[in-house]
DNA sequence: CAAATTTTTGACCATTTGGTAAAGTTAACA
DNA sequence: TGTTAACTTTACCAAATGGTCAAAAATTTG
């Protein structure tokens, strides 16, 4: 007996799990590019050489893929500051999130501007991931704020710290367009190594000679 | 004799100058919040309480109320980083400039959001202004550079950085949703407080106990 | 192979979009 | 105050938009 009922939902074919990889490959391309609201379907359809009634066999609607993209972020983007160990080396923990977050902006470069999209404009589609977020975060900020105490780390105010190590890696891929005209020439394949370095000295010594 | 000839151009009425200020305004708030390619004409004329074809009788296209924006904030958003003083005390120089840009941040952030809205989807329409920015930024490294030289810094990239910089203050404005979320209660209105105190430390000492 | 199912297409639609034309209304100045 | 120029409105347009539908083509399955 392989199905009962003739009613029963067919398992996914290949053509179904390629197609709608396509699609949303294409699509964080463009919403990332563009925003929800600057993007089209018809933008979305030709960078995935697909007819717009084809796209929407697979997609619903607009919305649905944009969901879905961000379903998918949210979901790994965390991972980094998860693994945050309250038994680490302290020092060592943060420096190793600061690298964790800098290869990110380097490798997703896309998913890092299609949240910060979404953030720009008010977050409308993730109210509930953001109350997620802010458990967290303050379960995190509770063990840097021990390692404060305990004095393996200078004083400091764990939140603000995460959100200036959000801010000092993802900037890398969101105003990478900016990034790359300062830096010139140089910039050119080096600008994460370097960044890295950067922020290792930053986030450990500060500027004081 | 007040005017000459009929053909030279009068000058700005009262109505004018008080019409292009609220439509300014009013397309403030939309692009800030939607980008350019999100926003429509209708919603800015909405905002500014005006019909589309009297908004257009001031402004002749979307593009031109967009590029009005840009060019009136790019010519006071790098005041901070042009106030930066080759003759002062280097690390209080460097406080000093953190302290403004996070005031501005503050004071400014849709403007801030603005800008941040035009790197994200590449920079479309500031390539010039893009290189202006290349120049005052190597300018200022430089002089950021010696300071380091001469043992008055700590040993850093200073182009990188300036990035860091920006990152952190302008995180506040471009992802103040999210920092809100975060921070919960406690984010009230303190939050500009305690970003400026946080960032002040960490730039200056780092988080090495 | 043929039947059943999945995938793709082309033609279409209502709404929204940026923008125009022309006539009507208000304000300024002589 | 009357005329001229500035301002505003109404009605409109062509193109783009998100999305639908039914039929054709391709694929899977018995």
């Amino acid at each position: 007996m392989t199905r009962a009922k003739a009613k029963e939902p067919r398992r996914r074919t290949r053509i179904q799990a390629e197609k709608e990889e396509l699609i949303l490959q294409a699509a964080l391309d463009v919403f990332s590019a563009n925003g929800f609201r600057g993007s089209t379907l018809d933008e979305i359809a030709d960078a995935a050489k697909m007819s717009k009634p084809n796209l929407l066999y697979y997609f619903a609607t607009k919305e649905a893929i944009h969901r879905e993209l961000i379903d998918r972020l949210l979901d790994t983007w965390l991972d980094p500051l998860r693994a945050i160990d309250a038994g680490g080396v302290p020092l060592e923990e943060i420096r190793a999130y600061v690298r964790r977050k800098i290869e990110m902006a380097r490798d997703y470069p896309r998913e890092s501007r299609l949240f910060a999209n979404e953030v720009l404009r008010g977050a409308p589609h993730i109210q509930s991931e953001l109350k997620d977020l802010k458990i967290l975060v303050e379960e995190k900020a509770t063990i840097i704020r021990e390692w404060s105490r305990a004095g393996k780390l200078a004083e400091c105010d764990p939140v603000h710290l995460i959100f200036s190590i959000w801010a000092t890696t993802q900037h890398y891929a969101d105003f990478d367009v900016q990034v790359r005209a300062v830096l010139g020439k140089r910039g050119g394949a080096r600008r994460f190594e370097d960044a890295a370095r950067h922020l290792d000295q930053l986030f450990t010594n500060g500027l004081k000679p």
